[in-house]
DNA sequence: GGCATATTATACCTTTCGGTTGAATAATAA
DNA sequence: TTATTATTCAACCGAAAGGTATAATATGCC
């Protein structure tokens, strides 16, 4: 059961296509900071203000080596926005489900 | 094929807890400004707002009957979002396999 | 030691967010 | 017509987002 907070905070790090563009290059593999800034037209302090975002969801794990920061990907919360976006599926479409059985047993009267 | 500014927009709409018990409700069925707002320890207002940010995001149409605006759930920017992650996870999971793969081969020899 | 490299910290700026209050608009009810 | 109800609009506010430039902090290398 992900806390509201938890939900918000990847949800939030999702909301940004940088952070999704970090996040696709992180599920291929492990990075540095600097491989993962290379990509983008913007500051390295900028992709390092992104990478502290996708930590707080704890979307990103880091482990230094030396002076390097490696980054790795975690899924977990991935999952978790996942479970959330699927069961409002589900009661939409369990609503759906009802009204077709009520226009049905009108059909039959 | 979502834009990046469609799931921009439909993130940042989920990343906030007002806003996604909105949504709950909507996926139960129709209603009103009034009805939504009736829950929450904010003004009117406020939840006007979230609306629009949930409009903006196509998570939400608005018909209007009379003075009151009824407002319904469209799942559809949600697919988009769930479609996202579950590529990321794929990703992640292929990468996971080949790494098994690569260890059971070293066993081998 | 001294210099280059990898990364974060701090301070600053502009825009957006999430909320408020108060006024405007539109439709219904008396 | 005059209220009342449903909703938005407009202005404002403090906080956070997303970016920059510059300084600080480690670590690695000669």
């Amino acid at each position: 059961m992900p806390s509201a907070a938890q939900l918000d905070d990847t949800m939030l790090a999702l909301a940004d296509p940088t952070r999704r563009a970090i996040l696709k290059r992180l599920a291929r593999g492990e990075a540095r900071v600097t491989e993962l800034a290379a990509p983008f037209d913007m500051t390295l302090n900028a992709v390092s203000k992104h990478i502290r975002v996708l930590e707080r969801a704890r979307l990103v794990n880091r482990r230094r080596d030396g002076r390097e920061h490696i980054l790795s990907f975690n899924p977990k919360p991935l999952d978790e926005a996942a479970v959330w976006i699927e069961r409002q599926r589900n009661f939409w479409n369990a609503r759906l489900d009802a009204l077709e059985r009520a226009l049905r047993e009108d059909d039959e009267t």
